[in-house]
DNA sequence: GTCTATAGACGGATAGAC
DNA sequence: GTCTATCCGTCTATAGAC
């Protein structure tokens, strides 16, 4: 608790709908948000190279600053990650108390289908980084938020679509669903970093609807 | 501290303080096998807390013996990993060859993803260490060529199946039908490590028989 | 085969000048 | 808002005794 600078509190970063994430990585100009300069290197490294394997000198040196300088935005190395985590689980949220207050229809499956994509492919980046640092998460005993994150809404998700006590084939077909079209989109979408890839990627557009279309396949 | 008696029966370890180092399948005795020991409780660190953040001295202490002890086993840390990964590759290489060799028929497409469950179950923990580091793996210089390899590996299994020059949907959909098999595996698995968990694991035989079945509508 | 001891490096985080 | 300097912890890996 010192003097906290600018503003550690509620996120400023997009709620909702905002895709700040973006700009040149290459160490253009771009004076004056160096916060959010900060998130978008160290999201791309933590996801290349993994959360532990990056180290902030390794952040700042690409910024062209140093660590202390990190730590005016940031009280820690975990909070620069909870910075661009917090708003994608709270769209999850989001979707899950929508979900809730829905009938549970064929429709509202596929809706809940059709938003969870949304949400994967607009967070690509962060969905990345959370992918591939799974075990580093969940080792993260900070007390606040215990990474766990996944799992509980995962089900939340699940129950909602299958209804309660569903019988173990519907439940793993909507896990498969969800699974499927999340990792579908990470694959066939191209890596920020994987620049010399074969790459099998394919139109944003189009991919979106054959993974929304085998995502229905599953749960009907 | 730990003053280790330098004389021990062979029989037991943890002399007054053996903490848990229970974990071991039944099955004849431990001892003797302190490599295989090793790889074991490796791997369910790894799995469980991240390649990185589970130290030498942590898996050392685990089996009640110094990190110093862990090196006259392996060369390095990495190569405890490679010990217990290159066998996973090896089937999958195995799988692969096979499948070219085998007529472009649908059977042959279901015979693929049958095999390919079998091998992501049967090595289930080493997948679940792979699917939660990735990010590690990535950033290693010797994890490099394996996980690296991931990619290229289901592009071939993708293409085996759907054929070469496939369209944009079929190879989506074989992708979603791999990636929905190994995940909906891992989600419906008991942890090893997570033992307080509402457990929403499904017995094998039945989950298997649930997500080939899954995965060939996903490819038919 | 296992231990003690330590080298050698690097990481996160803080203090305080400017 | 950024920098220099530094503290302190931990880590991988090695050397050499037993």
């Amino acid at each position: 608790m010192d003097a906290v600078p600018p503003d550690q509190g509620p996120e400023e970063f997009g709620p909702a709908h905002a895709d700040s994430v973006h700009a040149d990585s290459a160490a253009g100009g771009r004076r004056g948000d160096t916060r959010a300069r900060i998130q978008q290197v160290a999201l791309e490294l933590f996801a290349e190279h993994g959360y532990e394997r990056t180290s902030l000198r390794e952040i700042a040196e690409r910024l062209g600053v140093t660590k202390a300088a990190l730590y005016y935005h940031f009280k820690s190395k975990e909070d620069i990650v909870r910075s661009f985590t917090e708003d994608y689980f709270t769209r999850l949220d989001g979707l899950i108390a929508w979900g809730r207050e829905q009938p549970p229809t064929a429709h509202t499956a596929h809706e809940i289908l059709d938003r969870y994509i949304t949400i994967v492919m607009e967070g690509s980046e962060v969905f990345r980084f959370l992918e591939r640092n799974q075990a580093s998460l969940r080792g993260s005993e900070d007390g606040k938020h215990r990474f766990e994150q996944f799992r509980p809404r995962l089900n939340a998700l699940i129950e909602i679509i299958t209804g309660p006590d569903a019988p173990p084939r519907s439940r793993v077909r909507v896990a498969a669903a969800l699974f499927a079209a999340s990792t579908s989109c990470m694959f066939f979408t191209r890596d920020t970093s994987d620049e010399g890839e074969p790459s099998t990627a394919i139109d944003r557009d189009e991919l979106r609807k054959i993974v929304l279309e085998l995502a229905d396949d599953l749960t009907g």
